[in-house]
DNA sequence: GGCTATTGACTACAGATGTAATCATGACGA
DNA sequence: TCGTCATGATTACATCTGTAGTCAATAGCC
């Protein structure tokens, strides 16, 4: 399980994420108009969630709806995961430092982040 | 340019940010253990860096000796950034946000994330 | 009842990736 | 000088990915 998520497989579990179920046609006309899908291309991608139990269907008539089996925070949790462990050595701190000093962080975020934080301390 | 790296690429440049130039074969012997891979495995990857200009190469007798021509600092802003964009909506703070709630971070990480932001703050 | 449009299933196909074997060449020791 | 070994180059090959075309079933329209 926890097979992986595909570039462009998760711009379609973005779209399921956001609003499920969804029949194959409603997900391709809510796929960012960028992509520039034909709906074949959907119908292939839906096919291939479907096969690695990220996705689930039910019969409605004679096509299905489609509806997430993995929760987006999960994923994100994930996928975050993979990057702090594979580039800081699985330790927050060095991540966040690294990304607040090369990103302009604006007093207002930083604020937040504080914030944050202080409802985090126990 | 700025070709992605792959998972198995990424491996070969640890290595080489750790400590470079290196000829392959040093590369074969520092790759961690547990990636159980043949010296040919290594030289393949060593030459698909090479193709994309990740990596470069200077001659040293009837051998190679590698070293990187992307610096880690920037590889890692990259994928970080990537991760940002598509999972939180180039936000840096719902990312901490997410990571800080989920990873049970201890009173010292949060101290010393939150004396990292004094020192940002301008 | 036959034609057409919708929908899912299957097939296609090039490029990337993971993993490696084989080939060619030159250096080096016997 | 001849065989062997190290080393890079070339080739291999299955799988995954991105992107889509084609086929088959069915449901509704005329």
């Amino acid at each position: 399980m926890a097979e992986r998520i595909s570039d462009a497989e998760h711009a379609v579990m973005e779209v399921l994420w956001d609003e499920a179920p969804l029949s194959a046609q409603d997900v391709a006309e809510r796929i960012p108009p960028e992509r520039d899908w034909s709906a074949n291309t959907v119908k292939t991608l839906l096919g291939r969630l479907l096969a690695k139990n990220i996705i689930g269907h039910e019969e409605d008539g004679r096509r299905y709806l489609y509806r997430p089996l993995v929760a987006r925070g999960d994923y994100v949790e994930g996928e975050s995961r993979r990057l702090m462990d594979r580039l800081f050595g699985g330790k927050l701190t060095p991540l966040v430092a690294h990304l607040a000093e090369r990103d302009a962080l604006t007093n207002e975020d930083i604020a937040e982040i504080e914030a944050l934080l202080k409802g985090l301390k126990s």
